[in-house]
DNA sequence: CCATTTATGTACCGATTGGTACGTAATTCC
DNA sequence: GGAATTACGTACCAATCGGTACATAAATGG
């Protein structure tokens, strides 16, 4: 069962969150291959022989972000009795990813690539789908509440989650601009106070 | 008055119209020289000697995008009677622009460089300058209204212009998304049903 | 021990990056 | 009609970009 040839010399798997956080600080375009490789602890023939090419170092790089930072979200969604407690509690354990001291500031979703040159717009529309994505899952959730009974029948699952969806997204510009938990926090106190008027 | 050499053989205004759209479009980083000057319709020779450098045509390019882009939204907030009023339309305001079919989408001071290589930290650092005083200039708002008393004394002026900053960068991500002229209307309409809970 | 397989580091690839040197064309001042 | 001044296009710069050829090292299978 052990492998045939000679055998890896680095951690991949520390390598990849070495280049996540490289990403996720300078961007997909901002993070040049030498870089990566640097921080990486490797060259760059073992960067490309472990992850094939630039782009798909970077989808691994999100994969492994969405797994360890995204995932814990999406089981607050689930976990939550209500919808509007889940939603409220994957916003609040976001404020807090987004400004922990210990990660580049924001979602890496966000802010790797919102913008780029027209080569690169795969990894942007790629970075899309996957907002999309979480916009969607708020839309299941908020559903869902609906089927249970803890949000009106009346309520519009699309335009909650569409909202909601939006002030995340908002959180990330803030926390790069330097806004604080504290600052994340009340914008989350804000945008639950609205759920009423919301959700009905 | 006439100037002394050869006259510029572009229109300077027209060059920079041209630059900040491809600016918007690709982003700072991915927009190259070669790009710009082709899309301007001069050589880069041209582009440097009349704009200095690449920073510096970006800088040109966000001082023009909020003449055109961010004035009328600092007015509707100066002309609103009340700060609900003022805010609800300078969202609107953006929401139109963000998604207007003739322009990239966004607004061009978020989406055109949120993260990027650490070379070019100043620049994305200026635009988060800007995105700062925007908020700023919301919460002054506020605070008018809170002076002029459409706005209960006890309203946190810095909270309710943390929150609907934080919404209205959030369109732009959603703008990028795909999200159409109505649904971001949707969720201003969302945002401005907050407005007794969250300034009170 | 030897063939096979895989990883490693060095040294390189063509293309593109932001930026310029330079000779020439077009204008104003005197 | 010069001299001075400014803009023009061509052709180029070093540096970096993403990516790789190649010789060598280290492992397994027989």
């Amino acid at each position: 069962m052990a492998e045939r040839g000679r055998p890896r010399a680095f951690d991949k798997d520390a390598a990849l969150h070495k280049a996540m956080r490289v990403f996720w600080t300078s961007g997909y375009e901002g993070a040049s291959v030498s870089e990566l490789a640097q921080a990486m602890g490797i060259n760059k023939p073992s960067l490309y022989a472990a992850f094939g090419c630039k782009e798909a170092l970077f989808r691994e790089a999100i994969e492994l972000y969405e797994k360890e930072e995204g995932a814990p979200v999406g089981a607050a969604l689930e976990a939550g009795r209500t919808a509007r407690g889940a939603i409220e509690t994957a916003l609040r354990v976001n404020a807090r990813c987004y400004t922990n001291p210990d990660n580049p500031r924001g979602c890496m979703v966000v802010v790797s690539a919102l913008a780029g040159s027209p080569e690169n717009n795969p990894v942007c529309s790629f970075l899309a789908d996957s907002r999309r994505e979480s916009e969607e899952s708020f839309r299941r959730r908020v559903a869902r509440g609906i089927a249970e009974g803890d949000v009106p029948e009346s309520a519009d699952a699309g335009r909650v989650a569409a909202f909601y969806a939006t002030v995340m997204n908002g959180l990330s510009i803030q926390a790069r601009d330097g806004a604080t938990v504290d600052a994340l926090e009340r914008v989350v106190d804000s945008a639950m106070a609205a759920w009423d008027a919301i959700a009905r």
